[in-house]
DNA sequence: AAAACGTGGTG
DNA sequence: TCACCAAGTTT
């Protein structure tokens, strides 16, 4: 049964708003990008914060503002040149829609920016979240912007039970966001309740005590380190175990790297080529990827790192470099020899780029260069 | 509607 | 070691 709640009533609603944003004005965090937030730099900002945490972003948000600070020099910039410089950020599709986004803006709006949440919704990786908060802090536009730290925020205020990750949580609380929503400031008021959901109503052990709206708060708990039922989720994702081999392989001075498809796990980073074996599939020769068609002129050197974790969202990988001596160069497709100080300058998975240094120094340094 | 998609931090 | 989470979107 879905709960229906004037468990808020309208008073206590705009009561808690005003709250909230006297809240807000006095303990926002001093964030980079609430110096001087032109669209540009918030739509970059939305995007690369996308599940992720604010101090790991941070970085890569200034490095693209320094290095692109327009839609238009974003736009004209190349595309491995973004991936590099996305590179450990994870969910590498947001940086090929970035790139894609960046040229609509600079090719087709031509500077003109439309200022409603449903039209920036219509550039790729920007999704009902986004938008919202772009055309709110950007443009005023009425819209609530909800995000993982709002429907921590709301589900817990107004008590709500339901799934957040099914309609029957989401509906009672995109209609809670919609009556709190501060349409005299909604850029403001949606950063606000995001800043409580970050400072204070924390997954773990909210700060109950010192939350502008605990006072008809239906999850205030009442000791210091206990955590509420809300938010309730139903989803629950399972991690496969996979081996993954990468097969260094070597030619003379030059290492022979592959380009991931554009698709998928590390979608559109070069890699070595990669064999990944899924121990949980019945058909074991079907998950195997074969790294080359020809392995005629390859003599095998041996393990060269410890074999070690590597954690996806939905893989537990056990990671193995395999490294080979090769007397021919081979040219198979998605596949190129570099030298190793150009390999390095690749978009690369962080599995692969937390040995580099390792993996470079472990091979013998070659006679014939 | 449900699954896929990275990485790093935390308890 | 494990589970959960972080300024979600796409298919």
């Amino acid at each position: 049964m879905v709960r229906n709640f004037e468990i808020l009533t309208k008073n206590e609603i705009i009561q808690a708003r005003a709250q909230l944003k006297s809240w807000f004005i006095s303990n926002q965090r001093p964030l980079p990008w609430r110096d001087s937030p032109d669209p540009y730099a918030t739509w970059l900002c939305e995007i690369i914060m996308q599940q992720t945490r604010i101090d790991q972003g941070t970085r890569y948000w200034q490095s693209f503002i320094a290095k692109w600070p327009s839609f238009e020099s974003l736009a004209t910039a190349d595309s491995e040149e973004i991936m590099k410089t996305w590179q450990g950020l994870g969910y590498y599709s947001r940086a090929r829609n970035l790139h894609k986004a960046a040229k609509i803006v600079a090719n087709d709006w031509r500077g003109d920016l439309p200022t409603s949440a449903k039209s920036w919704q219509q550039l790729p990786g920007v999704g009902p979240y986004t938008s919202a908060a772009i055309a709110s802090i950007c443009f005023g536009d009425p819209s609530a912007a909800i995000d993982g730290n709002a429907l921590r925020v709301l589900s817990r205020w107004a008590g709500i039970h339901e799934p957040i990750d099914k309609p029957t949580g989401r509906k009672p609380i995109e209609k809670l966001a919609g009556e709190f929503l501060d349409i005299s400031d909604p850029g403001m008021h949606n950063q606000a309740v995001m800043e409580l959901g970050a400072l204070l109503c924390t997954p773990k052990a909210p700060n109950c005590e010192h939350c502008p709206l605990n006072e008809n708060c239906k999850s205030r708990v009442e000791m210091v380190g206990q955590t509420p039922i809300a938010p309730v989720k139903a989803g629950k994702i399972k991690v496969r175990r996979v081996a993954l081999t990468f097969h260094v392989i070597v030619n003379e001075n030059k290492v022979l790297m592959r380009q991931r498809p554009s698709q998928g796990i590390w979608g559109g980073l070069w890699e070595f080529p990669s064999c990944w074996i899924d121990s949980e599939s019945d058909d074991l020769e079907k998950n195997q990827l074969p790294p080359l068609n020809n392995r005629q002129g390859l003599h095998e050197t041996g393990p060269i790192v410890e074999p070690f974790e590597h954690i996806l969202s939905h893989r537990k990988l056990k990671v193995t470099f395999q490294s080979w001596r090769s007397n021919a160069a081979f040219h198979e497709k998605d596949m190129k020899w570099f030298r190793w100080e150009d390999a390095r300058k690749l978009p690369i998975p962080r599995a692969i780029e937390k040995n580099w240094e390792e993996l470079e120094n472990s091979m013998p340094k070659q006679q014939f260069s």
